[in-house]
DNA sequence: ACAAAACAAGATGTGCACAACTGAAAGGCG
DNA sequence: CGCCTTTCAGTTGTGCACATCTTGTTTTGT
């Protein structure tokens, strides 16, 4: 990968956490200016990258005003929500990859995570264990436009399950989180690749009332 | 909408035909120059178009070399084919509009093209009436998200189907496309809307089929 | 004659200066 | 005091010059 490639995937990974981690919470305004200068670049490929973003809308520039980190419409989330589900289940039937050890140990690392985080909560710590294991979650299909687009939608909606916490009892979160890492991890000892996209696509539909309520 | 998002859209839909249309064939060697003197920009605002299309994965630019229309990977199509599919039928199922007279009027001036185009079939016009029934499919859905994907996987495969017709019989798929046409007519009148995504990816499976075999 | 090196043309990537625009604060006036 | 106007600081958008890179050609040395 060309260097400059390099440097385009770097600043939008680190930009995109700092919005799903509500770093930037919605509505800040986002200085293309001061960006460029912490990252050490000129506004150029910084813009590039801010364009990418827009078109992924996680952030709106506005002519003279500056670029906005955009709000969630909670209407348009749970549309997202249940696409997402179907995405989910999809992973089980289209493309399924072959569970290797490595896969199981994988998650093995994850189930150990979630223990310590039972032992000690915390909303960000959390946040950050639910995205690697939606990434583990995608590596289950071998179908690369199937990953794509559901790593968009989940980016998409990665901020309102954040923003939600505080209406929620992470304690209460953290064990029903647990118990869908126990449960995957059964699915897949068993080499049963549906059911544990049928488990994602449960706790997904869960969570989403759990939000909403 | 801002004069410069219009520009960016015009120039976006613009280069998205030519490519999906073949009048750029894959391979070909765009010069962002030479775009932007056509459309009678600098090369600023025509890159943040390119690099929307190479997000898209419908250009690649290398540096030194240009800006290359992508090939199209026939194993990947196939899996991209067996997602829309999945999203064609889940039209259906999620959010689906409710069938008014203009909806069913317009398809009506569909059916009407069509039988057009028995009468003189022709790869290029077969091409756009497809694309402008994929658009009117979506209409059936308010989930705005489902259509977002939709059409961005429409775009990834549209020029697949164009680069088979040599292999197939015109005025066959010309005439299965018109049994396309009157069967989701039908199932629109019946307020069916879930049949009439049903037929789709009936009608999307059989036609890859047919590009396969 | 051939191979290797140097060159040239042309492409995208970058940085900078300026244009266009917005929102708020300051100032003037009834 | 209230309201309108003007000014101003700050932001994104644009155009241009140049850096960097690739490829094909030309030149040169043996």
């Amino acid at each position: 990968m060309s260097e400059a490639a390099e440097r385009h995937r770097r600043l939008y990974e680190a930009l995109r956490e700092r919005i799903c981690l509500l770093d930037y919470p919605p509505g800040m305004r986002l200085s293309e200016a001061t960006l460029a200068a912490e990252f050490g670049t000129s506004r150029t490929p910084l813009r590039r990258v801010l364009a990418r973003l827009e078109d992924e809308g996680l952030v709106r520039s506005l002519h003279g005003v500056g670029t906005l980190v955009t709000d969630v419409d909670l209407e348009e989330m749970w549309q997202v929500y249940d696409l997402r589900m179907e995405l989910a289940q999809l992973v089980g039937r289209l493309s399924p990859a072959a569970v290797t050890p490595e896969l199981l140990a994988q998650l093995s690392g994850l189930v150990e995570r979630g223990a310590a985080l039972a032992r000690r909560p915390e909303a960000r710590a959390f946040a950050r264990l639910n995205m690697e294991f939606f990434a583990f979650g995608l590596a289950l299909t071998a179908n690369e436009a199937l990953r794509d687009l559901s790593e968009r939608l989940y980016f998409r909606t990665a901020r309102i399950w954040l923003k939600s916490i505080p209406n929620l009892v992470l304690a209460d979160e953290v064990d029903i989180f647990r118990r869908e890492l126990a449960e995957t991890e059964a699915a897949l000892r068993a080499g049963d690749l549906e059911a544990a996209a049928l488990i994602r696509r449960a706790h997904i539909s869960m969570s989403v009332a759990r939000m909403r309520g």
